[in-house]
DNA sequence: AACAGAAATGAGAAGCTTACGCATTGGCGT
DNA sequence: ACGCCAATGCGTAAGCTTCTCATTTCTGTT
């Protein structure tokens, strides 16, 4: 249930939270930007502000729940976290995005980390390029 | 020459082109903000427009003279392209960026790109950490 | 060396995303 | 049910980058 959830990351479990909770998780094969929770919440009649949102999310973040891409383009996307740690790659052209995992890349950054003296935190890995999608604009036919 | 390099990249030979490009390479081991670099033109009493230094940057990166990258913060840097790709290990407490290149994650790039069926065009990856440096804000004492 | 046309520039304003301030509302423990 | 403090909504502001447009500067050509 979406208020355990919320409880347990040490939130208070507001209406607005358990909404973008809610469409977090219906949306979770999606990567979304603020401004498409917030349009989501506008269709399902939400009287809930921008400024909340990106409050939200930005808990959802800290909190663990969520975590925020700054793919390239501006606005970051978010999705909810599922535990287990991927990387993206992102068509250039139809805005698909795709999510992969390679222990050998983890591996080689750890040791990479350890050779430069640093304690890794955290890592991006974003690949850029066109997709095979027919649909996709950039196709050559 | 600076005339040179800007020329053979398809630019009109300006002014503001030479004073950037000059300050880019002389800067070329650090990674420097637009603004940093508009501040560094003051310094020397160059009458260029903050303006005039987002457009030449821009325009140094889709000419392949300038490379842009996305560190966390907002601000965007930028590095002369010296021809050999790298990576980047950016320390999260006092800023400090290591440059790195590792065939190994390349190749795995390569090869994931190609699962998905995406042409790969470009890619970003960024390690984030705490580094060893005694200076550095963060070290425990 | 002067000229003309096109491209580039400077200054300020605008755009876009995200964060903030504050009065008001709403959870939640009592 | 009550009251406190956190959370919200709205408007505003901040930070970074781009745009607009009048003016200047290149460049190739007389
Ligand atoms: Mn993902
Ligand atoms: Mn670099
Ligand atoms: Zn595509
Ligand atoms: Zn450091």
């Amino acid at each position: 249930m979406d208020q355990q959830t919320i409880r347990k990351a040490g939130l208070k479990v507001t209406l607005p939270r358990m909404k973008i909770l809610e469409i977090l998780e219906e949306n979770s094969q999606r990567h979304m930007t603020a401004e498409e929770v917030y349009k989501e919440l506008l269709l399902r009649d939400e009287e809930i502000g921008l400024a909340t949102v990106y409050r939200v999310l930005t808990q959802f973040e800290a909190a663990g729940l969520a975590e925020r891409h700054h793919f390239e383009g501006g606005q970051a996307v978010f999705e909810l976290n599922r535990g287990e740690h991927h990387d993206h790659i992102v068509c250039i052209t139809c805005g698909k995005v795709e999510e992969f995992m390679d222990e050998t890349i983890e591996k080689c950054q750890a040791k990479i980390a350890r050779r430069h003296g640093f304690r890794i935190a955290d890592h991006s890995l974003i690949l850029y390029g066109e997709c095979d999608n027919p649909e996709c604009p950039n196709r050559p036919k």
